[in-house]
DNA sequence: TTGCATGCAAACGGTTTGCAAAACC
DNA sequence: GGTTTTGCAAACCGTTTGCATGCAA
């Protein structure tokens, strides 16, 4: 299997926030400009235009954005940005997990304003469409598993794949 | 959480086997020059010395190598071999499933033989040993979630990240 | 005013690709 | 002899870095 080829990111359509028994949704906490100042502040950094631009950006759009559409997204509004501070900030807010860094194959890592409530990730390897998912007992076991071979969890990656009903039928 | 910089894989010292409730050890069946010869007639492909070689190297080096260990595991004995053929190989060994694909950050990717069964990882932050395991529980639940979701699970990737009990001791 | 932040462009590192020569059947 | 396969080197692409300029504090 090799992801590279067969996941399109760029075509993901929708976040579909799910609810049912032994999941929760995922609630994304409203974040506006006294909040993002905040945050840069608590890294010891320089409130900037471009800073605030970049933090706008991970909130507007898509809840997964590659670091390329960052920098597309604020150009369109300020074309005075270059890559490197794009990269530089981001690299800065996942070092202080303000940030989180999601890599898939060989493709562009995305990034995401860390959420408050952990979830994992279903991803669609027919179209691209990723569900965000919590699972409590997952957790759990993940953390037994870790004791048992006496390693100290401090965290995990979960990355679930498959076809999402939509493609089934689309095929079937 | 930035692995790049946390997980030095370099140094991967052992891949204990684990034995426990719940869990069993991985096994590691023996692989010979008729399997390997087996496997690229699989594929369609000629078996020529170059595909050998890395075969051969991906089954006597450690479990997760690199591209570039795997040319020079190969170089020691064998001068006459090119990045190309190695890359362009373990590309359609992984594309064929023979060989598992694991990237963590934006460091190069790691190559295994696949094994019979599947297994997850468990790493340590500290001093980057693996620990393979597997877990139905966990699995089962995964297959839960994928069908509330309406999703056709194929497939997942489960890395767990903490502090092995070494290094817990060295520390505390 | 002083040092951090920026934009630019060049460098980087892993991976892929084009192509001509070599190996295979 | 026609088709693979290979090695080389150059291209590629996401990301990082060095440096002179600009700007927040």
């Amino acid at each position: 299997m090799y992801w590279g080829d067969i996941v399109e990111l760029t075509k993901i359509p929708v976040l579909p926030k799910f609810r049912g028994s032994g999941e929760k949704g995922v609630n994304r906490e409203p974040l506006d400009e006294k909040t993002f100042k905040q945050m840069i502040r608590a890294m010891n950094l320089k409130v900037t235009e471009q800073r605030m631009a970049i933090l706008q950006a991970l909130h507007c759009g898509r809840a997964h954005v590659t670091a390329q559409e960052v920098y597309e997204l604020i150009g369109a509004k300020d074309p005075d940005i270059g890559f490197a501070t794009v990269y530089r900030f981001l690299r800065t807010l996942t070092e202080h997990s303000f940030v989180t860094e999601v890599r898939m194959g060989g493709l562009p890592a995305r990034y995401e304003l860390t959420p408050k409530a952990h979830h994992d990730h279903l991803t669609c390897i027919q179209c691209g469409k990723i569900c965000e998912f919590e699972n409590v007992e997952i957790e759990k076991l993940q953390e037994r598993v870790a004791n048992q071979f006496g390693f100290a969890l401090t965290s995990h990656v979960l990355e679930l794949y498959g076809v999402c009903s939509d493609c089934q039928r689309r095929k079937g």
